[in-house]
DNA sequence: TGTACATCAGTGAACGCGCGTTCACTGATGTAC
DNA sequence: TGTACATCAGTGAACGCGCGTTCACTGATGTAC
């Protein structure tokens, strides 16, 4: 064969891989699957090869994002002193290199009202994936019992998403380091 | 003339109105201008007899969103007991009515992401709109100082959209009841 | 060992479609004379 | 008072464009004999 054995998997991981950061900086709709395919190197012609339709690609995309943000948001725990994991997810969630850098951070704050509008099929799978990031998340946010820890998880997610997506619309730097220290605050002196 | 005087103003009026509802339900590219118009009862092809461009459009419907929901808000704040009024805008904002009727409801909640990735000219009329619906509705928020109530403004604004977003992610009734309870519970507490 | 054929990831032209946009036209009313 | 023309909100066909999708083809490698 042309190829190596494993050649055309990660071929595909590449492409959900960009189409994930592309996704996250233009939105389903913005990121065309020619564009997508560009950024891996390839031509639009052989998408088909690889999934079977664009929405299978947003699915996949959006799994990386969570993926990606998950694995971003533990590395952050494990590197906080004992018992201040959830501070550091707080601080750097709610940080102005997350707010400016959308393409690799979190897809709730990037995508949320889009991903609710999609159709019943696509949005069962997008919700597995966001319980996917929510019970790896959870054990790390504040609180005694599950039930303690998955009402955490919700407020301060509600929070921190809410607040990077109305930062991002301020046109000053300044302004939105202002919305994501107010939002800090409340987090980080309410739990 | 064929037309009461003030009849194309009129027209132009339910566009907007007719367009912010769809664009809240569907997003700005979700939203053509053939189903704008189509819901105002007319034909694609007198659009721009009223309107310089689809963007022109977009930018006086997310407008037009956020004057409707600075109502709505300022109607609650009203009816509620006296210091009161910003518990009264928490629960109306969190309730499962707002969470599963977006079209009427906060732009925030329906379009923050997309708002946000808008090019720079548009993204500074639609900054100056929701600087209006914050004006509008700081002097309603917690706090004794203006720049207290700023903070609680953006705080429990950023939960509230955040809530509301993730919450509309879900499958369940019961699911989004929860996440917007968490959050209820959160700002109750918090100011 | 050498030739003919199969495989298959990737190419690039082409498809239909819906979009934003344009434009010649309609037709009811107002105005000029 | 009656006729010719101007106005202008709205119509509907058409435009170019980019999109998601399809498909015949390429060409390097592996396999059959």
């Amino acid at each position: 064969m042309r190829y190596q054995p494993d050649h055309k998997a990660e071929t595909r991981r590449k492409i959900v891989k960009d189409a994930s950061r592309r996704v996250r900086a233009e939105g389903t709709t913005g990121a065309a699957v020619s564009a997508v395919m560009r950024d891996a190197g390839l031509t639009h012609g052989g998408f088909y090869k690889h999934f079977g339709s664009k929405d299978e690609l947003i699915v996949e995309s959006v799994g990386e994002a969570f993926t990606e943000a998950g694995e971003w948001l533990t590395r952050i725990a494990r590197q906080a002193k004992p018992g201040t994991a959830w501070k550091a997810i707080v601080k750097a969630y709610l940080s102005l290199e997350h707010c400016d850098h959308a393409a690799s951070g979190c897809p709730l704050a990037a995508l949320a009202p889009e991903l609710a509008r999609s159709d019943r099929a696509m949005k069962g799978r997008i919700f597995a994936e966001l319980a996917g990031y929510k019970s790896r998340l959870q054990p790390l946010m504040p609180g005694r019992r599950a039930a303690d820890k998955e009402r955490a998880f919700f407020a301060i997610f509600s929070t921190m998403a809410g607040a990077i997506e109305i930062a991002r619309m301020l046109p000053e730097p300044a302004m939105r380091e202002k919305v994501l220290a107010t939002a800090r605050d409340l987090l980080l002196r309410s739990f």
